[in-house]
DNA sequence: TAAATTACCATACAGATGTATGGTAATTTT
DNA sequence: AAAATTACCATACATCTGTATGGTAATTTA
């Protein structure tokens, strides 16, 4: 990706990505105009060629739906940027990976879900292993046995959520890993979202 | 799925689940035809009209490109079609449950690639469990302790290949499971794919 | 044997679709 | 201050696209 998209630029890229993946199709340029009460398909036209110039998309010339997203098949891997973690908003967190702003990438997955890589062994027992890229999404409220994704003071985990009188228990399912009881040890504890499902690629491990 | 496709009927509506999964885009009529070889949309047309009948795909009018298919359900899960199985090709065999996972976007679906959900747990030590989806590529050519998918006279397994001096080896990573030995024994044995990655949705298991 | 289905063809048409061109106004960069 | 960029508008147009209608021939079903 080269350029910074404007707002607006960023704001129809979101809507064809959300569209695609949600409907399955690419929008129309009349589909775009109509949801940004644009009453002119050639705003449009004109917007889709902004980011194409900036290499977001390609467009199949005089094709219906022609809009392809230029997405490398990479996947968003986090990594645990210290010092910013506690910030909050877990998209912030990986200042390196969001840069490259991927926003596209992000938002390829279900609305808002983002991706984080498993590190270590301590969700063995519930099917996810280290290498594992786990799928969040933060708008879904964690019920008790549910696999979550959480920030501890500096460190992204990924445990099983129990909710208790006065506090919060993350639970490895691993009998290595003892609980941890979240009351008001740590300073910036947040529940990032909810582990919607695990994706393992067959290139890294098991081949 | 109600009704009985034809051979043709067939063909179609594999052409599109593969321009789909392949490109992205559901096909137009016009790209049908060109592709069998139709001088006249009107008779894809028709062919789609006989497909949507028989409720295998959906047709949103007046819309291009605008053919859905039926998700079934939510999972592509393979049902050993018997005679079929043999035939060869893994799309022909569940024509009515094709496309089906909402499998999400970081899991790209690599051209003519598909998915099979996996019953048993022969291959848990090889964290694939019962209930998880993998992504097959029917393309590449297995390497020795890569996992494939596999056709034995009816039934589809996925486990670990080996291929031996004058016999292929298909290993579970459960010790359980004794290790199947092609040699001349089966009457249809065919290597379907390779397994290039697991899937996994969290609301069934694990949750 | 009659009726239905399948598999094509041709023509016609409204509206969808992408694109080209030219214009205005506001903001940002140089 | 001039030039470029951004964000819209309008009109025009060729082609794409789905659909409707009517026809022929072969095959299958009743």
């Amino acid at each position: 990706m080269s350029k910074e998209l404007t707002e607006i630029q960023k704001e129809i890229l979101e809507f064809i990505i959300e569209q695609k993946t949600g409907k399955g199709l690419p929008p129309t340029l009349a589909d775009i105009a109509k949801h940004f009460g644009y009453k002119n398909r050639a705003t449009v036209q004109q917007h889709l060629q902004a980011i194409e110039r900036k290499g977001y998309i390609k467009k199949n010339p005089n094709l219906a739906r022609g809009i392809e997203l230029t997405l490398d098949d990479k996947f968003f891997i986090p990594r645990p940027v210290l010092g910013e973690v506690a910030a909050g908003n877990p998209l912030t967190i990986y200042p390196d990976a969001i840069d490259t702003v991927e926003l596209p990438t992000i938002a390829r997955m279900p609305k808002d879900s983002f991706l984080l890589r498993v590190k270590g062994d301590s969700l063995k027992d519930a099917y996810i292993f280290s290498g594992d890229i786990v799928i969040i999404n933060p708008n879904l409220e964690p019920k008790n046995g549910q696999i979550v994704a959480a920030i501890l003071d500096d460190a992204a985990v990924v445990k099983r959520f129990y909710k208790k009188k006065n506090e919060i228990e993350l639970v490895s399912e691993n009998p290595d890993f003892a609980p941890i009881v979240i009351d008001k040890k740590y300073a910036s504890f947040k529940i990032v979202g909810l582990v919607i499902g695990v994706y393992r690629s067959m290139d890294k491990k098991a081949v």
